[in-house]
DNA sequence: ACCAATTACTTGACTCAGTCCACTAAATGC
DNA sequence: GCATTTAGTGGACTGAGTCAAGTAATTGGT
């Protein structure tokens, strides 16, 4: 879904990032060398060894082109080629001890331009920036449409703030929910922590690559009941089986710590997670109108009855 | 402070970026011009009127050559150039009708290019994208050190979560508090939200470029005593007086809303806070120990009495 | 008011980065 | 074993970009 201004804003982003990087011109950096020299010297220094038509691809370049940068390289000493023994056509390319120093050279010289140019950012600044430019990396990367997957953790300091935060926006946003059901998150939240017991009680922290984007909750309701709360799962991560995942660990914890059953509270609008629980063996137990957020819907108590279910495939 | 870290991740990211948008090579997306025709093209599209050393100056471009590009558009038809009213060495260029058409063709071409490129994405992808690259230009632009400064407005659905998650984390790794903290947090959000009177109470939630870096609340204490909270200033917003703009605005909208006195509870090792509280006018009343958030501290309250401070200057 | 220095832009002359095409030689496929 | 593909090379060209030297208008100092 390629919408216009997400593309109209990397296109201002190039405009201006090529500007600043004075990637137009035809020399690099003032050097001997033109960008496409340097190029394949950095390449070559990345990677020892390659074969040229490695080069052509990943960079981009003409093959004719390319063999005449390698044949100059090679006549100045800066790269030496040997035969592939896996290829008669092709030939194995590397750095000569020349080579890697004026690869040394030009790298020097790209990072001081680099580094005059952020030299005035703050620590917690630099960190925001590379964090930027892994992001903007890896979605403009052609492959590795989604990274695997998700991870899970244990919650830390913030996290359930994350959660008030994320919810809140997210119903607000999608249900027209008001401020009150923030309050509520809020409240959850902040009795949990307070009496939080980590033998019976837990919270998992489902993170993609650094960014949280989804959670669950199983707090103790007493009576040896847990109360399953606050599952959510970002948009960005949907179609994941985040969910279900959640789910099913929120119910092999409760298990083990010896839960009579599970209980949770949920809205009839909220069809995927109604069909998440269903799936899961819980059953609607209880249900009433309210209008507590706002618009009225239908609130719902779901249980599960942990001894019965115990050795159900999940 | 040019870390060699930071300077590395740009430069791979450099590498990446221009072998993504084939930055090299002599032409522009296949069409006709080169790649400097079209900075040209664009850059005249998008400020109607210039004059050649503005376009020399901002494209980083050779003024022969650029002269030159300007006398073949200008044959093409693609721009005029008329004389400049208040130099008589210079013209004004602007686009023909022609020329518009052909800019809005180049762009369409290079929208279809960048479209490709992030079809896959989703919409939450699509916004992290935007705001990634947001950041690195920013933090990339050589003039505006830092973009004049921060926004201030009421809360949204979200914010109060976000509240308690930047101060849980800050202060959890600042400080080392503990979870007792975050509870405490949530529990106060949670109660303000539950009860909030926007006659009488407000939150201000400051922002810099669409980022939150700040907050303060005032919370209706009864018997006519305001409460000061949550004053928070993110790492990446300190030194931009953003601390003391919060605790005026809260001051003066207290005075406003008729209160008698605003108090506000802190501990001792918050030095900078402290000191703002002082610079304001309030005095310590009331000191004692207590380890609620883990290590021994020193929680403060400090109060401000609001008719004697009325018409001080802030 | 005037002259030197600067600025906006142009022109001539050149170079070499990058492209296109046709080719050889080895490898792969049926 | 023969057709097709792949790796790399060389010839020939073009035009993007550069450098130096100019002209005309403007600015600035005295």
């Amino acid at each position: 879904m390629p919408n216009l201004k997400t593309i109209d804003a990397i296109r201002a982003f190039s405009r201006f990032y090529t500007a600043r990087l004075g990637v137009v011109g035809q020399t690099y950096l003032g050097t001997e060398y033109s960008l496409s020299d340097a190029r394949v010297i950095f390449e070559l220094d990345a990677r020892q060894t390659t074969r040229a038509t490695d080069l052509v691809h990943d960079l981009g370049i003409d093959p004719s082109y390319l063999s005449r940068i390698i044949a100059r390289f090679a006549k100045q000493g800066l790269l030496k080629a040997t035969p592939d023994p896996e290829d008669g056509r092709s030939r194995v390319l590397s750095l000569t001890a020349r080579g890697l120093e004026e690869a040394a050279r030009l790298r020097a010289l790209s990072r001081g331009e680099i580094g005059a140019m952020i030299e005035r950012l703050s620590e917690p600044e630099a960190e925001a920036l590379e964090q930027a430019l892994k992001i903007a990396e890896r979605h403009l990367s052609p492959g590795s449409t989604t990274p695997p997957a998700f991870t899970l953790r244990q919650h830390r300091a913030g996290d359930m703030g994350w959660i008030v935060e994320s919810q809140a926006a997210f119903y607000a946003r999608e249900y027209g929910w008001n401020d009150k059901f923030e309050a509520l998150l809020a409240d959850v939240v902040g009795s949990f922590l307070k009496h939080f017991n980590p033998q019976r009680e837990r919270v998992w922290i489902a993170e993609r690559d650094g960014t949280r984007v989804g959670s669950i909750i199983l707090a103790d309701g007493g009576d040896d009941v847990g109360k399953l709360r606050l599952l959510y799962v970002d948009q960005a991560a949907r179609g994941l089986g985040l969910g279900s995942r959640l789910v099913e660990e929120c119910i092999a914890f409760a298990t083990t710590a010896g839960y009579r059953k599970i209980s949770l509270w949920t809205n009839d609008i909220l069809a995927t997670a109604r069909a998440l629980y269903a799936r899961n063996g819980f059953i609607v137990t209880n249900r009433e109108k309210h209008s507590m957020f706002g618009p009225a819907m239908m609130g719902e108590t779901w249980e599960l009855k942990l001894s019965e279910n115990k050795d159900l495939p999940s």
